[in-house]
DNA sequence: ACAAAATAATTGCATCTGCAACTATTATAA
DNA sequence: TTATAATAGTTGCAGATGCAATTATTTTGT
């Protein structure tokens, strides 16, 4: 059984679960602290997106979350119920449509930002700035190769 | 609608959704990598578990994999089934199960784990070997951070 | 020794998500 | 102009997952 442990001693093997694991205990912090606010952690991503940019398709979100688009209708739909976002069909391009905070939606984000920020800076309190930086700058280098990589993958498979 | 920016504009933020971004982006690769054999990424993941070592029992796969017990009742099901494991009823606890390697099952993971190195040190290919130790030595330190901080929120919530 | 609490695993249920099929609209081409 | 292709969004369906309740077994306390 030894044998086959040779190829998880290089540093990748480690590496990727490392993220795995960091990313799922994010995750599930990042539940906790915004249930307080009737939020899911997708409804919050919806929520910064539009505070940075106000008025944008589902489909334009649906790409920055990199997940399905049907999620993303399905993601409005809740927060639509609940009043955070509005839609509003474009009318240069009947299929299309806008998805825009309420005012009820930019004070809940607000408040549920408030706490996030404060949770979230106690959690990367272990990383002096400068290795948040380069932090950074290793996953930004990540992301750069990953993205270009798996659009190759669905082309190519589908 | 400037005014609420400011939140974001330091480094924690960013940090948070590249490292969503970064795992999201490796698992839908990882997807597409093990379905050549019939694997999806939570049963390549006990896989790698039991290889590392043989005979565990599902409660100790549940903590490493950081998911909920029941769901790992599920994987092991399937891959029961599949007969890439083994349940065995440890004979001193009768409750607690052991599960280990059939060799079909350590023969598909050798198989996989081939490929999957080789996708892997391509993708991590962008970082040389400093980045790729610092990169880990900045996410144990988030690990070691957040373990604690979660195991404190459900016992409060709880 | 026996009752009560704790533990390992499983099952039911609700929710989330992606894929494929579909509708409505717009763009392209003959 | 009209038929075809492409695009934005939605819906049906299947699979994955967490939580709470359940079963079987073991541990603890009196």
């Amino acid at each position: 059984m030894t044998q086959q442990l040779d190829c998880f001693d290089i540093p990748t093997y480690k590496l990727y679960h490392l993220i795995k694991d960091v990313f799922v205990l994010l995750d599930f912090t990042d539940r906790y602290i915004l249930q307080e606010f009737d939020l899911t952690p997708p409804q919050y991503r919806v929520l910064t997106l539009l505070c940075l940019e106000n008025s944008q398709r589902l489909a334009s979100i649906a790409d920055r979350m990199l997940v399905a688009r049907s999620t993303v209708t399905r993601i409005i739909d809740q927060m639509e119920a609940a009043q955070l976002v509005a839609r509003v069909i474009d009318p240069e391009d009947r299929r299309a449509q806008h998805v825009s905070l309420t005012p009820q939606g930019l004070a809940r984000f607000q408040r549920a930002a408030t706490a996030h920020q404060v949770a979230l800076e106690e959690r990367f309190a272990a990383l002096d700035l400068a290795e948040q930086q380069a932090f950074i700058q290793s996953l930004e280098k990540l992301c750069a190769i990953l993205q270009p990589k798996l659009d190759e993958l669905k082309t190519e498979g589908g």
